[in-house]
DNA sequence: CGGAATGTTGACGCTACTCAAGTCCCGTGG
DNA sequence: CCACGGGACTTGAGTAGCGTCAACATTCCG
């Protein structure tokens, strides 16, 4: 389903990417690009199939995961509005790495992968705000990445808590109230573990006291806490 | 300790990375460059401190680790002749994100900061192809960074093994011989586990006939069966 | 109200880390 | 030439963490 969208409410301009084209690329962007709509189970991309497009988030959440040998999965990272999708692999041409997964409903633009290429080629001011761009992506993936792996699922826990807390509560007073759309097996995935053991770390927070639940919510009453153990 | 180092037998152009520079962008380049010997303890830059060069290795190994919260390492990977190490960190404005050690004696050219960013910056087909190398290398960095935080022990030191072989064994009849340079506890951060758990792993392949040992040196009886355990 | 999907809890085993006690190797000095 | 000492390496025992399987509880909906 296309969005008619204007690009003037764009969360990619406030990001700063698009910039430093000049007018007449723009517009070649503007209608080259289309916006499209995607609804959980339909992904704009999958891993190892050609790097046809880019994708710039406009609305909503995408997860980002690789699959495993045993054919579960490893997530990565999500991306929310004004963040670029699979340029990676259009600029290495090659098939791309990942998938990525709407959580819930959400919108993306497609730009063909010749019209970006095109872009970073003519453009040298687009260029390099792209490599500095890549270059800041691809230290903060490995930041995280790292991290993660040294983590236990318990500090892994605390920390997705405290990035949820800071992303869908900020400002407003303790309790947090997390709405967790989703159910625990994705809460799972995303921490990067197994619904039985996030369980059992959730119960055991709980049991502390440092987070409470009401039915399918998260609430946060003790911050600090998390933040000790994320630590 | 300064090389004298021409630049025309230089494994970097083999790579191609420079190929698009002007001859006057080329003469730049070289003249501010300067060729360094390193040994191991003498780092050519280290996590965390301003990125004020790029390096590029001339000769040896130099490895790519990142300090965990318990003081210990974290090994990334490691580069070669030709390759290009600090060039995100620069490129991203950024302290370097990594420490590079020298495994052995090693050279690497110290590229200014300034001489990079300037060439990045005013020839777009340098620019280009810098982008491509960055989207190249961030895929396949993930990619081994993902599969060894999935594996076992057993099967990052099988697939280990199995580089080593490839690179300084190629060619040769089995069995193959690794000199391995350094001790232990250096090969257990490689392989990304402790050398307690890296002696049992060792002793139990030669136990199956897998590798023997002979000195310092191991050799790879085999393969296949290394193949078999590494996938 | 019933049944399926989802979530929780328990039991168990495996992997790999830590600490500690050897054992081997090799260079040094008597 | 041999005894000694120290570093490197190995081996053993104990344990933490977490995944898996299975039973049970709860929720959601038709």
């Amino acid at each position: 389903m296309i969005e008619a969208a204007s690009c003037a409410d764009c969360p990619a301009r406030a990001r700063g990417l698009f910039a430093c084209l000049t007018r007449a690329q723009l517009d070649r962007l503007v209608s080259s690009r289309f916006a499209h709509a995607y609804s959980p189970l339909r992904a704009p991309y999958h891993e190892g199939t050609p790097s046809l497009a880019v994708f710039c988030v406009r609305a909503g959440e995408f997860k980002l995961w690789r699959s495993t040998p045993g054919g579960g999965q490893h997530v990565l990272g999500t991306r929310g509005p004004g963040d670029l999708m699979g340029y990676r692999a259009v600029l290495a041409d090659r098939p791309y790495a990942v998938t990525a997964d709407p959580l819930g409903p959400a919108v993306a633009c497609t730009i063909p992968r010749d019209t970006f290429l095109d872009l970073a080629r003519e453009n040298s001011e687009f260029t390099f705000a792209l490599l500095r761009r890549l270059a800041g992506d691809s230290i903060e993936n490995e930041d995280r990445l790292v991290a993660d792996s040294i983590a236990n699922a318990r500090q892994r826990t605390a920390r997705y808590l405290m990035r949820l807390v800071r992303r869908d509560a900020a400002g407003s007073a303790p309790p947090f109230r997390l709405p967790l759309s989703f159910k625990r097996e994705e809460l799972a995935h995303l921490v990067g573990t197994t619904p039985e053991t996030l369980s059992r770390t959730l119960h055991g927070f709980a049991k502390r006291g440092i987070i409470g639940f009401e039915g399918r919510e998260i609430l946060v009453t003790d911050l600090a806490a998390l933040t000790r153990i994320g630590r």
